[in-house]
DNA sequence: CAGTAATTTCAGTATATACTGAAAATATGA
DNA sequence: TCATATTTTCAGTATATACTGAAATTACTG
């Protein structure tokens, strides 16, 4: 199986539609690393619709970006430059949405209590992620910056 | 809402099912903490059949664990402790998953020329994170064991 | 102002799966 | 062994949504 089909897969895998990991996977190795959506839907062979609608999907996501050349109207796509940063961020936000959701429960069965220590350790457990990993992050950009 | 429905919210949201969300929630502020499939019949109001293959579900992702009690056929469930740790490793594994991803596809377009630079940065980065993420789970766990 | 290349919308379909409710299976107590 | 409490299975339903393909729209060119 290509790379471009295990994308989908995995995006499958991960609850998101298919053609979008196929399109995501192809920008990643398509070269030029621009492509027009008539391109994109010959490489994968989705539709038209589905192109259109899935690079709107991954364009929200600031996964892929898109620009137009004057003079013409086609338009332009590409993997946005940090993708893979904005995806990991994404994925950390939820630490802060779980630590939240733990203090949601304790506000509901108060602190004290045998109620509440299932619910003291979800806290303190997403607490210590949540200010741990912006840290790391910061130390792959500072990395990245420097000659790797 | 309350916080089991704000539990269930999130699991549908990330594309799992809403029951199980509930069935998680209410075991994190239950007392006592071991409940029976008929009290979470009762306290989710899922039906007999949903509780049983949501528990299912929860036991194999290891987040729920339940044990018989000796002269009785009853089972209980409970909360299994680590839940929140394994389910952070879990996600942490498909940082793994992304990481080999990108080396498949490297494999097929080769390391050189301007088809691997995406490919390259996307091997790069989730290998960062492969390495430093372990280390901040063991200081979790350190942290933890000792008092907090 | 046409003519046309490209994008976007959208109705229709196919498919997957969460969920229910009741029947079947299982295991304990008498 | 029979009766019963509990769990498990499963057929059926409802719902959501990925996807297609064609029509409608948009925007550039001559």
């Amino acid at each position: 199986m290509t790379f471009v089909d295990q994308m989908g897969e995995f995006f499958d895998r991960m609850g998101q539609p298919r053609i979008a990991g196929l399109l995501f996977g192809h920008l990643l190795i398509c070269s030029p690393p621009e492509q027009t959506a008539a391109q994109l839907e010959e490489a994968t062979g989705a539709s038209a619709g589905s192109v259109n609608s899935m690079l709107r999907l991954l364009q929200g996501l600031g996964y892929v970006e898109r620009r137009g050349e004057p003079g013409s109207r086609r338009l332009w796509y590409r993997i946005a430059p940090g993708a893979f940063s904005r995806a990991m961020a994404e994925r950390m936000r939820l630490v802060e949405v779980l630590r939240r959701l733990a203090e949601v429960g304790l506000e509901e069965v108060g602190e004290e209590g045998g109620r509440s220590d299932r619910l003291r350790e979800m806290r303190d457990f997403y607490a210590f992620f949540e200010r741990q990993l912006p840290a790391l992050f910061e130390e792959y950009e500072k990395r990245h910056e420097d000659g790797e």
